[in-house]
DNA sequence: GGGCACACTAAGCGCTCGCTCAGCTTCGGC
DNA sequence: GCCGAAGCTGAGCGAGCGCTTAGTGTGCCC
């Protein structure tokens, strides 16, 4: 494990893959203005500004605000994806690794806040385009843990009458920590994501 | 029960308290919009389109565009506040009244779901005292709810060891509601209302 | 050390935004 | 049948938006 693993809770660094440095400087500025104030809300002279730079600059590395979303959203699920998928392919019981999905990713929803929020609530703001290949992203995010809830109730681990409702009501619950959950407030994303793989393995009523 | 409340499923028609209906025509015209595509990226221009009206007519009603938005929020978190108080008073174990404050609170979320989504979601777009007004209103939505679990606790109904966290996930998960809920998707509001009371039951460890 | 590619800036264009205001219509009171 | 109040419109103001363009500084290759 690396020294920026361990500063992260054991997630990757990102928007390490994104360069020039530049380019990484306005992307990461445009994720803390748009978690803030909202896609729409933030101009495009404020995210310049937080990355030291004058307003056209932005345009040198991206054509236009909107990529610039676009991008955040591509590598945020691509993220949220993979935390899911190495979770569900490890080895184990379901209730083994359900608890391992939903930990991890409520982990990264409550670590990674503020692209957590960006990933999560400004979709609309994308073209029908962006917005088709995100959608897609979304559901193969939702067949993984569906998956796992499937396998436990094939082997008798789960019991669980609605698998497709119970699997939105995980999904939901886990992404909605990205509106919530406060780096000031009282709990750690580790214990955050400890109550809610409890509380998922109850939902599912595991032994 | 009247003929409006049978229509919506039990809740009253909200906005009738809105006058003069030149107002609230307009109110309603930007819970929808604002829903659609959120507070920053609809225009005056629009509401006052979907009123039926020029842009000026907005001005005569409401002094600016964010006193629409709290008004929205004022009476929207009000009512789902009376909700809860609703069930939280009723008679019955605590068992009892969680399953009929989550089924309502989240019929609610689903059934109203563009005027939920503006109370929800568009939160930020307030100024500070109005802001505050609100959060305060959270505040008494959080403590019913967690005042149901505390009694089930102490009761021997509930097995809950962290309160205050199952009480933020209990609400966070109806809340999400608003977020993913879709009118033309499989499953009606009652529906999702009643699978989201046996799950939250079972977060609880209700017998 | 001259030339050139490239990252970046200063200035500003065209547009749309929230909001204003003068004036028009309508209508109840007398 | 005239009057004032109230509701609304057409036109448009100042500001700030996303984005463009002409030009500047810097470093690398030969």
């Amino acid at each position: 494990m690396s020294t920026a693993e361990e500063t992260t809770g054991g997630e990757v660094e990102p928007w390490e893959e994104v360069t020039p440095d530049a380019a990484r400087r306005l992307l990461v500025a445009a994720v803390e203005a748009f978690a803030e104030r909202g896609y729409h809300a933030t101009t495009t002279r404020d995210i310049a500004g937080r990355a030291g730079m004058s307003p056209a600059a932005l345009y040198i590395h991206y054509k236009t605000k909107e990529e610039l979303l676009h991008r955040i959203s591509r590598i945020g699920h691509d993220r949220a994806l993979e935390i899911l998928q190495t979770a569900a392919r490890r080895e184990g019981t379901a209730t083994e690794r359900l608890a391992d999905a939903v930990s991890s990713f409520v982990r990264w929803h409550a670590g990674r806040r503020t692209t957590a929020r960006v990933v999560q609530y400004e979709l609309d703001a994308l073209g029908p385009d962006a917005r088709a290949e995100i959608l897609d992203l979304r559901r193969q995010v939702d067949a993984e843990v569906r998956g796992i809830i499937q396998e436990g109730v094939a082997s008798g681990e789960f019991d669980v009458i609605d698998v497709h409702g119970t699997t939105l009501a995980v999904l939901s619950l886990s992404i909605d920590v990205a509106r919530w959950f406060n780096v000031n407030g009282p709990r750690t994303p580790e214990e955050v994501g400890a109550l809610y793989a409890d509380l998922v393995l109850r939902m599912v009523g595991a032994k």
